[in-house]
Parts: C-alpha cells; structure tokens; sequence
DNA sequence: AATTCATTGTGTAAAATTTACACTTAAATA
DNA sequence: TATTTAAGTGTAAATTTTACACAATGAATT
C-alpha cells in the first residue's frame, strides 16, 4: 500500500461530482447508470462519478468522468445541486456536485469503464434503489428537468445537432409524463423564432418526412438578455 | 504553531460555504457584506463564509456563518450555485457552495463577527470589487433572484413574518428593478389565495393603513405538490 | 399503378388571461 | 376640520391560450 499522505491543518471532505445523464429514445426518458464493481455498495447501481482532481474545474471533472464511465463527450452539462450530508458515503465525508445533461441515447454508444462491471441507459420509470444518496439525487434531478422544462428550451439547450419538432414534442411529453396538442406546441415554439430550419426531413420514413430543425443559439442569447421568458408549456 | 495534521491519501480540497443574504429595507435590495480583519484580501469586502466543519451539513454550516458573522438566525435559506474554479483562493484549493436568503433589515441588527473589522448592508448598485470571486457569486445570486421571483413566491417563501401587499410589490420591484401596476399585482396575488389576510392593519402611518398578510404555506405546498405554477410578474 | 397506412402540417373561433387606467377611502397631521 | 398621502377597488380592450379536423406526403402493400 502506498504510503504517501496529504496533510492539512483541518479536516478537509472528499469532494466528488456525480452526473446524471438523461437519455431520450425517441420514446422514453432514461438516465445512465453504472454497476459499481467496488465496495462500498459493489454490485449496486450508481450514478457515475468521480473524485474531484486537484486541478480540474467541477465541470472538468464531470466531463472526465463522462469520457471514462460512458465514453460519452461534448454533452451541455448544468449543474445541479451539491449534497452534503455527513453521513452520505460510509467511508468518509464526501460532498457530491450533481451535474446534469441530456442526450440522445442513439448518439452513444455506452462502454463500461474500469471501475464499473455495467454501464446503462434505464428508464426513469424502472429505476430501483440506489448507492449512496443517488436515489435522491436523481430524483432532485428530474424534478429539476421537469420544472426547468416549462420556462427554458431544455431540449435545444441540451441537445445538440438537428431534430424533427415531432421528436421535440415527444422528449417534452416524455419529460412531462403528459401528452402536448401538436398544432398548439408547434404554433407556440416556432412564434419564439429560435429554431433554424435546416433544408432537409427526414429519410425513409413510411409517412410524411418531417422537416429537420436546428436551436438558434444565437437568437436564444439576444432573448435571454432581453430577459424574456420562453414558456413552452 | 499547531503541529497536528488531518492525512488522506488523495488530495482534499478545502470546501467553504459563502452566504448572499439580500435585505429589504422597504425601498431597496441589499446585499450583507463583511469587510475581512485577516489575509488573503485583508480589508476588502466580501461575503460571509465559513470552512464546513466535519460533521456539519452544508446548510447547518451556511446557519453557523450566520449566526457568528452576523447575528442573524431563523432565515429561510437556498442553495445557490457551487463554486469550484481551482485558482479561486490563493491559498489553496478552495470550493464554494454558496447559499442565497432574503430578509428584512430591521429584522436583524447586524454585528461584526471576530474575522471581520465591519459589516453592513450594501445597496445591490453600489457593488464595488469584493474579495476572491464574490462578485460573480453575487452576480449569480441577483440573476437567480431576478428569474426565480418570476414563477416563484419569493416574498414569501424567503420572508418571514407579516407584510402588507404594498410592501411585497416594493420588494418585488426592488428586486426586478422597475415599477409594477398597484392594482393588477394585488389582483394576481390574491387570486393565488396563498395569501391570509390578517385582522390587523398598519399603526402610525399617515394615510389609510394597510393590512396585514401572511404567507399561507400550506396552501403553497398543496399548489406546489398539483405543478400549478405561480407566475406573479 | 393504385391503394392503404401512418404521421406531418396547417387555421380558426371561443375562452381565459393580461393589460391599461382613475376615483374613492382611510389615517395622521397641521 | 382641512390637507396630505398612500390604500383599495372594477372594467373594457387586447392578447394569449385552448380546443379541435382535415388535407398532404411518402413508403409499403396489393
């Protein structure tokens, strides 16, 4: 065992961050989770996450652990909340920072890292207990999506590349756990003029191709500054 | 000099939590601020903190800072935002959790704990540079207060005690920065029915008394737990 | 080649909400 | 008792939200 220490005058917490990706179908909501392959809770499920570096941002650090958890990057990350019960990891004192993103499930494809024995997408209708505080923490964050969901365009903000107003439509209804009046959502987000339409629809499709559409970032910074509010639902 | 040393085997960063406690003195928003006795940024102004002691919870600590800096208890408090940019202090690696309240001035005579030369109520516009990134923190914490009173009840929720409508629209348009219609806020407000008129009025002023509410927090949590959102503004 | 199937895309009228706006009432003070 | 100051109140117009049905498209099937 290695013997080298780090000391310090007072006591210092371990400090982690912890990432709660949604994923999105086309259908239902999911979120990654990973089998632990270590004590505490071995064999248990998890949120992934890791220790906070000495020289890594929070965000770094939830990026790092993206990459070697999931092999998953360039995910828009939020942060969430920060958990700091004393008693929330059974070795020591460790606070977690929650980040949180979204992404869709297609554009992945999941690899277990080292630490791991499994890595997933679940559906947030199936998810049982657990390590630590993560069923809390994923439930903190799923409030969050569905709240943040009514006044700010999370699905431009948190997912990237194209998508079909359709689709949109079906990760608002899948976030919300309701169903959304198609010419009234349509009506509603194309009136906020923060969509591109892209000059191309969808291929192969056994019906009408819907039309693609890209987030106008640009446009949503010039409204937000202007402190308007984009309620979708 | 102490010569006892807390060891871990992976580094540990320190962890502070800094609290933003807007005051409302019936016309304008200020912000509580400390002016540092010790180094680093000695003399400078900045926002009460205090290093997490290791069996204390965050918010527990976020109340202790309170208590000791500025002799302030009881306050209804939220966490804001985490802070963890490696070179925020210079002394070591230090991650902020910062925690935001909002209180009444004359609720609370404020004084100065051992770390600080003076303390006092800042107005927000006459903000100048403020020790570490207590700026940005604060800069966080007035564009989070600014969009959360929108679709929230913050008068209240942060509020405790009695008011008057009148003086929640004062604090609503200190906080949003411009003036709102008399008659259509009140009409907003009580039609939420989240409000209960008490039997008592205003005494000694010079003009018609106006009565008194009171946050009905019950009646809140049951609109809340329904997803019925309470956009005031 | 024609038909079927599944889903996209579109408009309007009724209902609900938001906005703009001015006079009367109450309490203390002069 | 008159004056001053802010509280309290209603309504009509404008805007936004809601509910709702049929034509268009493209692939698959006959």
């Amino acid at each position: 065992m290695k013997e080298q220490f780090y000391k310090y005058q007072y006591p210092h917490p371990a400090v982690t961050v912890d990432c709660i990706i949604f994923g999105f179908d086309g259908q239902n909501l999911k979120v990654m989770l990973i089998q632990r392959k270590s004590e505490p809770f071995a064999k248990m499920w998890a949120l992934p996450g890791a220790f906070v570096e000495e020289a890594e941002s929070l965000e770094s650090c939830a990026e790092r652990v993206l990459q070697k958890e999931g092999n998953i990057s360039g995910v828009y990350l939020e942060q969430l909340f920060t958990f700091g019960s004393p008693s929330r990891d059974p070795r020591e004192r460790v606070i977690s920072v929650a980040y949180m993103g979204l992404v869709k499930t297609a554009d992945f494809e999941l690899i277990a890292g080292n630490d791991e024995l499994q890595i997933e997408w679940r559906d947030i209708s199936a998810i049982s207990d657990l390590a630590f505080d993560h069923s809390q923490i994923l439930q903190t964050a799923i409030n969050r999506i569905r709240g943040k969901i009514r006044y700010q365009p999370i699905g431009f903000e948190l997912m990237n590349a194209k998508f079909t107003i359709p689709q949109l439509q079906q990760l608002y209804e899948a976030i919300l756990g309701k169903t959304l009046d198609r010419r009234n959502f349509r009506k509603k987000l194309l009136s906020m003029q923060i969509l591109k339409q892209l000059p191309e629809k969808q291929q192969n499709v056994a019906h009408k191709a819907a039309s693609y559409y890209q987030f106008d970032r640009e446009r949503y910074e010039v409204l937000m500054n202007e402190g308007i509010y984009l309620e979708l639902v």
